[in-house]
Order: structure tokens, then C-alpha cells, then sequence
DNA sequence: ATTCGGAAAATTTTT
DNA sequence: TTTTCCGAAT
């Protein structure tokens, strides 16, 4: 069938900056060259200055492919892309947006060599990261038993953070994990070798994705000039969740000719445990001499009762910007305060007033309920279901990172990369009668060999497994054969591949839930539809971590509440908004008390949870909770609402009827 | 020496 | 729902 692409020729009218948007809102977009800082709280039309300044200065002239914007997703940035070009006819696809960590991968494609990699590196998610380190610690011979050895999360978490705030091992054993520094000599081991382990296998973590383009930057002055030159313009959104790292790298490539403007609310920081700085934000004017700043108060989300309970929330801060949200939306309900007796009934409480908000009128995509941890949500997931409510959950396991979705992507990777580990250790220990063992051995030979895909063949490896494994490899190796001979074909054809092999048969046999596993793979290869490049797709995947089912399905949002962390929820809005389990020890976390804790960040992600709220804010808290041995404690409001005034809500009972 | 099956434990927040 | 740990089975 014949396709067409759509090119708008038609000549861009002239955008009426004065009348769509407000002064303050016109000072930034306009600003002349140079650095400037805008600070914008929340609602108060962020994006909007965004996505018009890039419009700007597309009219003044600046092509496309001269402005770099970096976002905190992905998806923000397609977002604002998108809004640009309904405001100018500019192709927005050609301008470099997207997140540090994107625009890090772009980069490093085209230069890995320079830094020790080959440019077709594989990018390890989460999980993959996970399994290298607890390899490493393996081969390392560590003993775990004789003193109590951190697991490959906690490993992880610590190596992250050292990196991302650019301290040493030590510090950051002692800020998360005290009690495991007398351990500190092997730990550090473990990172220098995990590191060495990555480069060898030609393995990317999310971190080196931006420790390396920083590093690609500061050593190799031939490619930072080459990229400062390109990106005449540079924008960054959600500063104030940037690290170290990510300021240094702005720094590298703006430096010279200091057109950089940041965009962020120091309030909204909410990523510290990642090492962001909202330093960063604060400091920005004074790093860069002659920064203008512009600030964006009007906020066109709220209802002025809700305003007031935000700006109550952060009052008495000394740190930052100065800032209140002015309202300019009519007045609405007063926020409701609701103590439930427990947990059920606080999902009751949320399940009945959905419906009565329903029977109003109120769409349920316009309804979200917020909360600190993931698993604070399960009893409104139950009460949700047992009263059929349709929802979607925005948190917690991610689509890519469920375990059949990771063995089909590992046998594309493997094909894309034969030299990738991680993947081939996880599709060979599902062949019946191969585990840890023979995997190893079936690796060494691979690892060995000139052509892995090759050796698949021969009569090598049948001959140094056990008999027992041999017809499962048989099997194992027509398929890998199949996919190696259909290698451009395309990933969703190769998914397809792999669903009808003896994969299938692996799945029936593992779990309960086969049906619908498969359907998600259906859907993952549709989805893979989109890209006809092996490498761009497992790229984008390995980043995406974050997307949900809906995401890849596409479901209409529209028709579903959300549930969602706070974390999540950053940068969308909803009509109407309940925020749970705000008793102490759950938001603010029990982690959150004492010296490595960090109290006010806990309140700004309580400012962010308010602010996501256009009409009706419900804060719910129940007052009894069973602990994991069972007994029932007394749980105290959480501070973040004994701390408000008591004209910033209304405190509802609940009564049987 | 390895694999496999079942029971127990564990879940802050994420590019 | 998944990882981890331990003893039985091969």
C-alpha cells in the first residue's frame, strides 16, 4: 500500500505572544540572549513557556536542529514538541529533545570508541544491572555468609548514588547504608570490578549514560566544540531535578556562548535519593554572571482554596525562591480532611466518593489517587475492583520489566548482540536441565568463539553439556538459528519468532497466567511494529522502563482512574485528587526521620501531590494499621497536615448509614 | 555436581 | 508477584 508522510508547507502565522500569554510569561519567552533562569511554580504554565520560547526562536530564525531541550521524560519532551508545531510550521522531529540520558545515548552512539566502548554498546536497565553486579559479586568470591553481604539492589544503589553526586563508595555507604561500612573495603571492590565488567562486555548502565557523555565532553574538547557549536540554544526543564552531573554537562555544552535557559520550581524537587541537587537551580544565577530571572506565578490550575493549602505547605521555608501561587480560578470546595478507621475504610471511603463524583458528572480519567509507595495502593486496588471501577496503575512493576516481556527481548538481544551476557544467561537457564552451571559453560564457549551465532551449530556444546540438557539445547539452538537467518526482518516479525518456538512451551509450563502473557506479547510486538531497526528498538525499550501497560497499549485514558506515586504524577493534573495514607511513618516514611533522612523533601513531594489538583482535594489518612507481625498500632496524622493551619480544610467524619 | 520444587521473605521514590 | 533460600531428586 502506498503511504503518504504530510509536510506543512503552508506559511506559519505570526504567533500573538502578547495576547496568549500572560507579562510574566511573556518576559521569559521573549528574553534575549544569554542565561536566564525562570522559576515556575506549579500550574502556572511551564510548559507553555517552553514550548513558546522554542516557537520564538524558531520565527527568529534559529533552525531546529541548533536547539537542544532536555526534559525529565521522554515523553514531556515529545509533548512540547508537539505544541510547537501547532504553533509554528517547523518540522519539531529535527530539534534534539529529550531526556539527558537520550540525548547521552544519541551522542555516544557516534563517539563510544573514544572512551574505550564500541559504539554499538548494549544499554542495561535496571534488572540487567542488578544481575551484573550479583555476577560480579559471585566471581569476585565474596562471602556473602560469613557476614551479612549487600544484595545486587542495594549494591546498585550505592554505586548510583556515589556516581551521580560524584562522591566516593564510602560516602555514599555511609548517607544510605551505615551499617554496612565495615564491609567497605569489598563493596568498593565490587564497583571497580563492575565497572571494568561493563566496559569488557561493552555494557551500558543508566548512569554511564551521562557519566560518560559528561566524560566524552570535559576530555575529547574536539566533540564538546563540535556539539556547542550545533546547539546554538539550549533549554532544560525540571531543573531543579538535575544532579551534578547533569549541570556539569550543561556547563560543557553551553558554556561558551551561554544561551541557556532553565526552566524549574526549587519547591518541586522531589529526587534527591538520585542524587539530584536543587542546588542546582538555586545557584544557577549566581554560576552564570548576568543571568536574568524571571519568575511565573499565576496559576491557571487551582482553585484558590487549594492554593492556599500549598503555599502552606512550603511556608516557613527559608531555602529558595521566594514564590507564592497566585490563583486565578474561581473559588471551589474547601480541601477535605477524612481519618478513616483503617485501611479498608479509607478504600471504601475513596471507592463510594468516586462513585458519587461520577454520578455528578466528573469523568473518572479526571479523578487520580496519589500516594508514597506503590503498595500503598493495594487495598484501593481491591476495593476498586470488588466494585468494578475501572482504573489504571501508573506505578510499581513497569510493562518492559515483567519477566516474559525480559526473555523475549533477550533472545532479540542476543541476535542484535552475541556477545551480550546478561541475555544469553537468562533465555539459556530455561532450557529444561540447564541452570547456573551449564549456562556458564555454554557462555565460555560462546564468549570463546569468533561467531557465537555460529557456534550455536556445531558440536561443540552439545559435547560439554550433560545428556540430560542436550535435546532442550537442540531445540534452543534451531530457534536461535531461525532469528539469526530472519535478522532483517524486523523485531515484531523476530517476537512472533520467538512466541511460536519452544519458548511458548516454557511459559505454558510456568506460569498460571499464560493466557495472558501472551496477549502482552501480542502487544509487544505490535508495538514493535513501529520500529523496523533491531538496535533502536531494544535502545528505546532499555530506557523506557518507566512506561506502563497503557502506555504501549495505547488504552484510552479518558475512561479510568489513575493511581499513581507522587513521583509519577510530577508534571500532570487532575480535577479531582486524593492523597493517602498521610500518617506518620507512612508519608512522611519512617525512612525519612533522623539524620539520612530528608524531611524536606518529603514535604515538597507533598507540595507536588496538592498542586497536581485542579477542583477537589481529598487528604485521607485511617487511623489504625496492621503492622507485618500482625498487632494493630495507632498511627499519627502526618505532620505535613498538623503543621497546616486549620482554614486550609475541612475535616469530614464518616457515619454508618 | 546440578537442577528443580516448594516455602519463606520482601517491596520508597526512577531515567 | 518476584526473588531467595534450602533440601530432595537426578
Amino acid at each position: 500500500m502506498k503511504k503518504y508522510g504530510i509536510k506543512k508547507v503552508a506559511p506559519a502565522g505570526k504567533i500573538d505572544y502578547e495576547n496568549e500569554l500572560n507579562p510574566q510569561q511573556l518576559k521569559a519567552v521573549l528574553a534575549s540572549d544569554g542565561p536566564a533562569l525562570v522559576i515556575a511554580g506549579a500550574g502556572s504554565g511551564k510548559t507553555r513557556v517552553v514550548t513558546y520560547r522554542v516557537a520564538y526562536l524558531l520565527e527568529k530564525g534559529v533552525s531546529p536542529e541548533e536547539i537542544l531541550l532536555l526534559t525529565f521524560t521522554k515523553k514531556a519532551a515529545s509533548e512540547m514538541l508537539r505544541r510547537v508545531e501547532d504553533l509554528v510550521m517547523v518540522d519539531a522531529a529535527r530539534i534534539w529533545g529529550g531526556t539527558f540520558h537520550h540525548v547521552g545515548n544519541r551522542i555516544l552512539r557516534l563517539h563510544a570508541e573514544l572512551l574505550g566502548f564500541k559504539n554499538n554498546y548494549t544499554i542495561l536497565d535496571r534488572d540487567d544491572s542488578r544481575v551484573l553486579v550479583d555476577t560480579v559479586v559471585r566471581e569476585a568470591g565474596v562471602d556473602t555468609k560469613a557476614k551479612r553481604f549487600p544484595k545486587g539492589r542495594v549494591l546498585l544503589e550505592i554505586i548510583g548514588y556515589a556516581r551521580n553526586t560524584d562522591t566516593t563508595i564510602e560516602e555514599a555507604v555511609e548517607m544510605k547504608v551505615p551499617h554496612f561500612l565495615e564491609l567497605i573495603s569489598e563493596i568498593e571492590m565490587v564497583a571497580v570490578r563492575y565497572a571494568r565488567k561493563k566496559k569488557e562486555l561493552n555494557y551500558m548502565d543508566f548512569d554511564d549514560l551521562l557519566i560518560y557523555f559528561a566524560e566524552l565532553l570535559s576530555h575529547h574538547p574536539e566533540v564538546a566544540d563540535k556539539y556547542s557549536r550545533q546547539f546554538k540554544y539550549i533549554l532544560v526543564d525540571e531543573y531543579q531535578d538535575t544532579n551534578r552531573i547533569q549541570a556539569r554537562i550543561v556547563d560543557l555544552l553551553g558554556g561558551g556562548h551561554r544561551n541557556i535557559m532553565v526552566v524549574g520550581d526549587d519547591s518541586q524537587s522531589i529526587y534527591s535519593f538520585r542524587g539530584a541537587l536543587f542546588r542546582n537551580i538555586r545557584d544557577f544565577p549566581n554560576i552564570y554572571q548576568g543571568c536574568r530571572v524571571y519568575t511565573v506565578e499565576t496559576n491557571y490550575r487551582s482553585t484558590p482554596e487549594i492554593l492556599h493549602l500549598a503555599n502552606r505547605i512550603l511556608a516557613g521555608r527559608e531555602d529558595g525562591f521566594q514564590k507564592t501561587l497566585r490563583p486565578i480560578k474561581k473559588s471551589g470546595p474547601r480541601p477535605a480532611l477524612i481519618r478513616t478507621e483503617n485501611v479498608y475504610e479509607q478504600a471504601e471511603f475513596i471507592a463510594q466518593r468516586i462513585l458519587e463524583l461520577a454520578d455528578e458528572g466528573v469523568n473518572l480519567g479526571e479523578i487520580a489517587i496519589l500516594y508514597r509507595s506503590h503498595f500503598h495502593s493495594m487495598e484501593i486496588q481491591m476495593e476498586l475492583t470488588r466494585r468494578e471501577i475501572p482504573f489504571t496503575v501508573r506505578s510499581g512493576l513497569r510493562f518492559f520489566e515483567q519477566a516474559h516481556i525480559k526473555d523475549v527481548l533477550s533472545y532479540l538481544k542476543v541476535i542484535d548482540n552475541p556477545r551480550d551476557e546478561i541475555a544469553w544467561k537468562r533465555i539459556l537457564v530455561e532450557i529444561p536441565r540447564v541452570g547456573v552451571r551449564t549456562a556458564d559453560k555454554i557462555w565460555d564457549i560462546l564468549k570463546e568463539s569468533a561467531e557465537p551465532l555460529s557456534t550455536i551449530s556445531g558440536d561443540k556444546i552439545p559435547a560439554a553439556i550433560s545428556s540430560g540438557a542436550r535435546p532442550g539445547w537442540g531445540k534452543f539452538s534451531l530457534t536461535i538459528r531461525e532469528l539469526k537467518n530472519n535478522a532483517g526482518v524486523g523485531p515484531s516479525e523476530l517476537i512472533g519468532m520467538v512466541m511460536d518456538s519452544e519458548y511458548d512451551y516454557y511459559l505454558q509450563a510456568k506460569y498460571s497466567n499464560y493466557e495472558r502473557r501472551v496477549e502482552d506479547l501480542r502487544q509487544l510486538a505490535n508495538y514493535a511494529a513501529r520500529y523496523d531497526n533491531l538496535e533502536k528498538f531494544l535502545d528505546e525499550l532499555a530506557m523506557m522502563g518507566g512506561v506502563s501497560t497503557n502506555d504501549v497499549f495505547a488504552v484510552p485514558q479518558d475512561e479510568m482512574v489513575v493511581l499513581s506515586t507522587i513521583h509519577q504524577s510530577k508534571g500532570l493534573e487532575w480535577d479531582v485528587v486524593f492523597v493517602i495514607w498521610l500518617a506518620e511513618g507512612r508519608f512522611p516514611p519512617a525512612s525519612s526521620y533522623g539524620d539520612n533522612g530528608n524531611m524536606e523533601e518529603e514535604r515538597r513531594l507533598f507540595y507536588v501531590a496538592g498542586t497536581r489538583c485542579r477542583e477537589e482535594l481529598y487528604l485521607t489518612h485511617p487511623m489504625i494499621a496492621r503492622q507485618r507481625s500482625g498487632e494493630e498500632t495507632i498511627l499519627q496524622p502526618s505532620r505535613f497536615i498538623q503543621d497546616l493551619p486549620a482554614d486550609c480544610y475541612e475535616e469530614w467524619q464518616l457515619f454508618d448509614i
